[in-house]
Formats: structure tokens, sequence, C-alpha cells
DNA sequence: GTGATTTCGAAACCGGCGGTTTAGCTTTAT
DNA sequence: ATAAAGCTAAACCGCCGGTTTCGAAATCAC
């Protein structure tokens, strides 16, 4: 009977993500997975992200930016949102920063006003439209707090932990807390606000730091 | 010719809602809309918004739920959204607070408190999905901000002048800024977090009015 | 009452999109 | 050569938002 091999789509799915999982493929028979496919179709995702709002994003017009056919789309992909959403990620890649200089404080205010302005360009646009997603695609949403939020909130405690030791902070400091309270407005102005004021960032920073700093 | 009149959609659309325009219609011939229709289609898209998530509501089970013909609900409302954004503000008119005592800090935690406490329940849920699918409905962002977050923003900002007027805030404090960075962990939470911890306004409360203050 | 006007409900209809399936061809490993 | 897998092109399905049509019901002006 025909019954299709119905491939297990959950392997190359999102939450996983095994970050370049490129070239340890080929130890099946048959023909490859088309790499320049691959690149293709991510390349497109991000290129009509920048370009449209996400649901004007088709299936089919990815597909066709990417020169392929919808089926390859499917068969790698379950879902148009995980496609747009490896695309962007693949993209921010280039996102990092390791700030570390011997002042924390000063690490805090660059790592708070690079991740503002990040989010003041298209980045956040989109960023925002995919959070805004996530609200009804729960593996959106789980992907994007692991690969996204939580990676960036971890670098902040772990700049504002540095800033407690060398004594520059209050010493009960949560930095959870802290980190919500700094990014927190980012959020606000992402989802329902229009624009992002240039230097918010140093705004929160020069409203919050003197409640955080040890009492005088 | 039988060109359709195409009435003028502009009228009971989304960002006007002049608040209880109930009973003052009856003036053109023929038959009156039914106030029982209307009523029920309301009520119909704030239950639905209680039980499913807002992109399995559709058109047809608003109308089925409130015994209505489809064409009943885009007589009068432009889109799926606008019925249940207007459904769910109608809802909201009990959330209004008027808290005024003669403290005006103890004003301000209430504020936050019931805020927070607000927005942990299914109201808050909705109103989440509603920000979420603003995003992609220009309108709905826009009814959004007038209807909700100005008016709560400026209620927070009155009280927080009313403090610095009683001497127990700065006197150069920002009120805009200051509302942003105290709600701001809520649409963080909301948006991207799964859960709403119980006492989240009071530890914001306790973490950023210290840098509030006057300079002691 | 009569007629004009407007609403309402039922149902059919359209177009588009997400996603699936089929069929045939191509690429690789053995 | 054969088998296994990937690729394209195209057709296909089902659902949904939104529109239109039609006849029945409600109301006002006269």
């Amino acid at each position: 009977m025909p019954v299709q091999p119905k491939i297990d789509r959950t392997l190359p799915t999102l939450p996983t993500h095994p970050k370049k999982s490129a070239c340890e493929a080929a130890k099946t028979p048959g023909r490859p997975r088309s790499e320049a496919a691959r690149q293709a179709i991510l390349t497109a995702a991000y290129e009509l992200l920048r370009e449209v709002p996400l649901p004007e994003i088709t299936a089919a017009a990815l597909a066709k930016r990417a020169g392929v056919s919808k089926a390859t789309l499917y068969r790698w992909w379950p879902s148009k949102e995980a496609i747009v959403l490896d695309g962007y990620f693949e993209a921010m890649d280039h996102h990092f920063t390791g700030p570390c200089s011997e002042d924390p404080l000063e690490d805090l205010a660059l790592h708070l006003r690079t991740g503002y302005a990040a989010m003041a360009g298209p980045d956040g646009t989109i960023f925002a439209s995919l959070v805004a997603s996530g609200h009804f695609h729960p593996e959106v949403r789980l992907a994007l707090n692991e690969q996204l939020n939580s990676p960036r909130c971890k670098d902040t405690e772990t700049i504002l932990m540095r800033a407690v030791e060398a004594g520059q902070l209050r010493r009960d400091l949560d930095p959870e807390l802290a980190t919500k309270l700094l990014f927190g407005p980012l959020f606000e102005r992402l989802m329902i606000g229009e624009t992002l004021e240039p230097n918010l960032a140093d705004r929160i920073l020069g409203m919050v730091l003197p409640g955080l700093k040890p009492r005088a």
C-alpha cells in the first residue's frame, strides 16, 4: 500500500535548533539535502521579514523568493512560522556582544544602550511581530524565549551580579527583577508604542540606578 | 442598476466608540437596529474571548453563539477584530478605580497592585492577545491605546504628580518615564512570560521607589 | 391601512491561504 | 544497476474572512 513514510517532523523542528548543525549529515543513503536550498529559504525568510509584515508572508511567496517548491518547505519545517523564526535567528547571530570592561556599571549602560538600539530598527519591529505571533503559536513563543530572551536576560543578570560584587550595587539586589525593570519599558514600546525614543536606555538607567546603589 | 448603497462603515467603527451611545438612534425610518442583537453579539464576543484563543474565534462561531447571522455582524462592524475589541471594552467598563486617599504613595501602591492583579487573570490573557493582534491590525492597536492604555497611564501619572506635590517624590521626576518603568515588567510578563508572580507589583515598587524619592 | 425604508436571518458564494499529496525526475551510496 | 532519499511542479483539500442575494419582519410617514 502507498503509505507515505511520513517523516518525523519533530527532528528538525523549532525548539531544538542545535546551533549550526550544517555539515554533520551525509550519513544516510540517497540524495543529500540541498544546503543551497536551505540557505536560500532562510535568507528569503529574513528578507521578507524586513520587507512586509509577517501575516503577508505566505508559504507560496517564501517558496518563490527562495526559488524552491512549497513541498521542500514543508519537507523540513512544520510551519511557516518555524521558517521565518529560523531565518530571523540565523540573521541575529551577529548581534552577540560581550562587553567586559573593568567597570561593571559602564558595561551595564553599554549593554542597555545596545539592546535598546538593536530593537529600535527593523529587527525590533520583526522581533515584536514574532512575539505577537508567539502569543498564538506556543512553539514560537518557546523558541523565542529559549533562543533570544533567556540568553539576553542571563547576560544582563551576570553584569548586574558583577556590579554587586564590585560594590557598585546593593548586596541584596534581585538581578532577575532588576533586569525586568530595565528592559520592561522596551517591551511596552515595542508592543504597543509607535516609536522608540533614542535615548530611552540612558533615561531609564538614570531613573533606576539610584535605587539600586548601596544606601548612602 | 442594483448598486448597493454601500453603507459608510466609518461611523460605527473602532476608534470613535463614543462611550455608551446606546439609545440615541431611532431617528431614521425603517426597522430600527436590534439592541438585543447588538448586546448578544458583544457578550458572545467576550464569552468566546474567555473560552478560546483569539485566532479560533471565527465570524461563524461568533454569529452562532449570538444567535445572529453573519450578515448582521458585518452590517455593523468592519471585521472580526472590531467585534471582539468592542466586546472586551464593554466588559472592561467595570475595571475603573478612583483611589484618592490622603497618602499619594499609598494610592500608587494600590493602583499598581490592582493593575497587576487585573492582568493576572483571564482578562490579562485576553488583553495580551489583543495587543498581539494589534500588532497586525493598526486599528486594533490604536483603539487599544486610546481606550485602555492611555487612560491608565494618565491615571498613574496624576498619582505620581500628586506624590511629587506632596513632597514624597523628587521634584524633577518624569511621570511618563516612571509610569513606563512601573508597568513595563507587566508587559514583558504578559507578552512573553508564562505566569505573573502574585506579588510582583510590590517587589517592583520596592525596587523603584527608593530611586524616585527626594535625595536624602 | 399602504408604501417606503431599513433591518434581520439563511444560505450561497468567492478568493486566498496553509498544508498535503501525487507523480516524475535527479542525486547519491552501495 | 538498484535502492533510497531529495527536488520540482502541479493539483488538491478544507477552512475562513468577507460579500452578496433573497425573502421576511419591523417600523415610520402619510
